[in-house]
DNA sequence: CAGCACTCGGGTAATTAGGGGT
DNA sequence: AATGTCCTAATTACCCGAGTGC
């Protein structure tokens, strides 16, 4: 019973990609307002954010071993 | 409600990695650089550490030497 | 319609980054 | 080589009231 699926990509919530980073919501819209995040708007006037952007945006800088 | 979580790994604070190992935030932050331990930054370029690696070398610092 | 959780704004403390020096 | 401390600048976190989403 899948539900049809408009073309539309993911979206996420300011608190789900607040809680991905880390950080406070209110900082997401920091980095929206600043450029740093593509923020898609609600007709009244709230963000939702791009699901493989936020991902991409998500990257770890492994360990690193000096072994002998 | 609260927001959904798509799939995020418990992330750390610099302030709480450096309560937990009783060190400086600043000795973590070198820990980071010199690729001791995996960091993660925010697009405001703070770090963020990952809870399941720090908690891991918490617990995996066999005794070596029990003091004499 | 009513209600609650979340987000929107702005403003102000608290952390963090970075370099340098002990 | 490794940690702790001092400094400045930048980023982030918590305060409020009002509006949106469901």
């Amino acid at each position: 019973m899948t539900a049809r699926t408009p073309d539309a990509e993911p979206l996420l919530t300011p608190a789900e990609v607040a809680t991905m980073f880390r950080v406070d919501p209110k900082t997401v819209t920091r980095w929206a307002k600043a450029g740093k995040l593509t923020s898609i708007r609600t007709l009244g006037g709230h963000r939702r954010y791009r699901e493989a952007e936020v991902r991409a945006l998500l990257v770890g800088i492994p360990q690193q071993r000096s072994e002998a």
